[in-house]
DNA sequence: TTGTATGCGTTATCAA
DNA sequence: TTGATAACGCATACAA
């Protein structure tokens, strides 16, 4: 039997709410009992029950995190920027993971309504379950990706105008032959990344050929299976623009195995700038995001909304990104740009 | 208002434990009552509360994860196993960063006890809170690392005999000045590693150097700041054990940014074979983790530990490991090597 | 300043 | 096969 407010409120000789007080620092309980009960609940161990708290209270101060993947570095990354975030106003994280899959992210969903979440910070795969995220009336914040047209608070970056701002270096260096390995179809980042990508063609009248685009799962095997293929076209590509920088390790493992060199055969920008690209075989050019920003940013306005109940409106924050210039692009000027 | 039990029973004209029964499939319903019984359920889109289960169950079906950090990879790859597993038999996953700090670890304990967490997977960090894991009576496993003495579960691996094999093949190749980059002083899976290192020096006649280990905080930070002083020394170390391929990639940093060549210059090998270590600059060779294993076998013994209550005995379980051998430490011969 | 009583949503015991 | 009712540990409105 774990200790309880009644075991303390016996022994002290007290009744139990005014154990409550005391342990909660209300004001309305003198020095003396305060200080006798405090010293009863030291003595006895005393840990309250979050959970029978949480029935009464209606608040778990836990938020729940849907991301993808946690093995992949974007978002470990982002879990423990968001979860030091979080821990600093006494919020617990539980984690979920969808794998991308729509299926998934539902059941994570329903997961964290029965566990009483009093929020949610995801990073959506799919429109799919637009319906359900609003059913469970809980605050939510989408982080990096978002659903259009939803009324839901949202943090991340101008996806589209980075993927502008790639290509135009690519195009800018030569390329004209120019492909796009992207992230799953689900996740509207990629998907604006890829629109930019799109536009910055058609700007320098660049005919687009769909051939040129794949869509992998963001991983080193997804990006390795993406390039071969690539590889494999007739017009072969001159320069790879890749969504991910997890993915960009097998566009350069596909590359090197095919002997085929960066950036003199194949020029290759990535995206994220993790910790690792400037390390890879060929320093990797990137667009950095702002991270920590997104994470702090998230929870956030997260918390605002779970403090005003109901009436925190929905709020979008779009944060810069800054493209870092190494190797494997082929470029001489080492300047990074902001985007 | 969330739709309770109550408001089902009151709708479909039976009492709350009829609801109860039928909800959660016991034997003693009628088929016709269970059935009217679910369809309302599904009307009114009840949810269960985990949180006034929980009150009554004392299980929460949520285990608590401490990790020193979710953003480094082998960290983050580790609990992506522990969290499908989990998920598979029902269970939540609580994650909390120790940042390899003892009070930070202690007040994860705190937070876990409280939130009322079936059970604890940690890597333990320090030594520090050995009577606190006891105290507060929960089913844990320690994974990675452990607590020596302790009468707790552990999944690890050999790190004393990885270590030492890891030394002898530097021997091997020639060298005589091996330093090793280690992890925290608290990590005893980091502490084995550098026993066995120093075994095989001692093995091998080769008068230890002290000014040759260094501790770190396996970040790529971290390597590079420990090679950096490993450069300025005046016998200057032919190679380097360094105790993570994270930590890795700062020693190659450092190691390049000073002029020197991997593997001509210094050799280098590393442990756990994260995805991008065959990717590096210089591939790596490095210790391969049987990380899956250990994630799965650690929620194995937990669950376990949780379904037998108090009656579970301590278990240990030591996974194999295997020596992957790239280019950094200049063999030629490319055969892998099973610890 | 302190105590009594009630309820949070569920499970479980016992009676019908 | 079903229904009352107590209990879980805590917070809180109200009474003393």
């Amino acid at each position: 039997m774990r200790t309880s407010i009644k075991d303390i409120a016996r022994i002290a000789g007290v009744s139990v709410s005014t154990v409550s007080f005391a342990l909660n620092n209300k004001p309305g309980v003198s020095d003396a009992t305060r200080l006798k009960i405090q010293s009863v609940a030291e003595k006895l161990n005393y840990k309250p029950s979050n959970i029978a708290r949480s029935l009464v209270t209606k608040k778990t101060r836990s938020v729940g995190l849907i991301i993808p993947d946690i093995s992949e570095v974007f978002y470990g990354t982002l879990a423990k920027i968001i979860q030091d975030a979080l821990n600093e106003d006494g919020y617990r994280l539980i984690l979920c993971n969808s794998e991308s899959n729509p299926e998934k992210e539902a059941s994570c969903l329903d997961l964290l309504t029965e566990s009483g979440a009093d929020g949610i910070i995801m990073v959506p795969c799919s429109i799919n379950n637009a319906e359900k995220i609003l059913n469970i009336m809980l605050p939510t914040v989408f982080l990096d990706s978002f659903i259009e047209g939803m009324n839901v608070s949202h943090v991340g970056i101008d996806n589209e105008k980075a993927g502008y701002r790639v290509t135009e270096i690519l195009i800018g260096l030569g390329h004209s032959r120019i492909a796009c390995i992207a992230g799953p179809a689900g996740f509207s980042s990629s998907n604006a990344r890829i629109r930019g990508y799109q536009r910055a063609l058609k700007g320098s009248r660049i005919s687009a050929n769909d051939l040129y685009i794949k869509y992998t799962d963001w991983t080193v095997e997804g990006g390795f299976r993406a390039t071969k293929e690539l590889i494999c076209l007739k017009d072969t590509p001159t320069a790879i623009f890749v969504t991910g920088d997890t993915c960009a390790i097998g566009v350069f493992e596909a590359l090197f195995k095919s002997g085929l060199h960066v950036p003199g055969d194949i020029a290759v920008i990535g995206f994220d700038d993790m910790k690792f690209s400037s390390f890879l075989k060929v320093p990797l050019t990137t667009v950095r995001q702002p991270m920590r920003d997104m994470g702090t940013e998230a929870v956030l306005l997260l918390l605002k909304q779970i403090a005003a109940g109901e009436g925190a409106g929905r709020k979008e924050t779009i944060l810069d990104t800054e493209i870092v210039i190494r190797e494997s692009c082929g470029s001489k000027n080492k300047k990074n740009l902001l985007v």
